[in-house]
DNA sequence: TTGTCATTAAACCGAAAGGTTGACTAATTT
DNA sequence: AAATTAGTCAACCTTTCGGTTTAATGACAA
């Protein structure tokens, strides 16, 4: 197994709630091209500085994102790891929900071919 | 590519923050198992029925739970489909997070190796 | 037909979320 | 040293959320 299955101790709560925040999601998706500052990721919102800091804390909060100082400016990048909670959450139920339309598949699939 | 993968315009938005509530989880995990009326889905919560109710129309707004009629009753079931943008997304970063983590795993195994 | 059961609708409440402004700290520039 | 820049903190405001209660609807049972 890998190393890093021990390590995710995010509440699902935390992360599903930052992330259903389209600036949050957006500042993540950012964030995955590269390492921004608070003002760099504030700027394509229109909004203050001081309101983009506090969706950073949220999704530093929730584990997401980390905060580095650099001089006077806070660099952020993703946490990795962070979605893992999230991620086995929705896989484990998706796989669910795409059992049941793969076998729709199937049944539409066999149904072209009679 | 597969039938579904038209098919789903469930905003994000709704989708994370229905799954942004533990109670709803907790709905969505118990529907998996089975079909079930609002009065058991409501059963575990210690809420009113009316409290349960608004829960089962937030999932349903999402796109994740369908409502229908028997009798008196409102039987719930997981709509198929209803998590793939959630899961997309999620999928989508935590590939990123976790290509690095793999990348560390390789790292310390080489490590390890001499 | 009268009553009861399952559920929703509406009005309301306190707490949390998303945002602003203004004052503050700390690093940088001039 | 003085002024500017990057960011946070605290207080505040408005809207949304999670929950309640009470009333209304519609199926079923007596």
């Amino acid at each position: 197994m890998f190393n890093y299955m021990v390590e995710y101790l995010q509440s699902p709560d935390l992360v599903f709630r930052a992330l259903g925040d389209p600036t949050r999601r957006r500042m993540i998706e950012q964030l995955s091209q590269a390492e921004l500052t608070v003002g760099e990721l504030a700027e394509p919102f229109e909004m203050t500085l001081a309101g983009a800091s506090k969706h950073v804390g949220v999704l530093e909060q929730a584990g997401l994102v980390v905060r580095k100082k650099r001089g006077r400016e806070r660099v952020c990048s993703l946490r990795p790891g962070g979605l893992l909670a999230a991620r086995d959450w929705v896989e484990r139920y998706s796989a669910f929900w795409t059992a049941r339309l793969d076998a729709l598949d199937q049944a539409l699939k066999e149904d072209g071919d009679e």
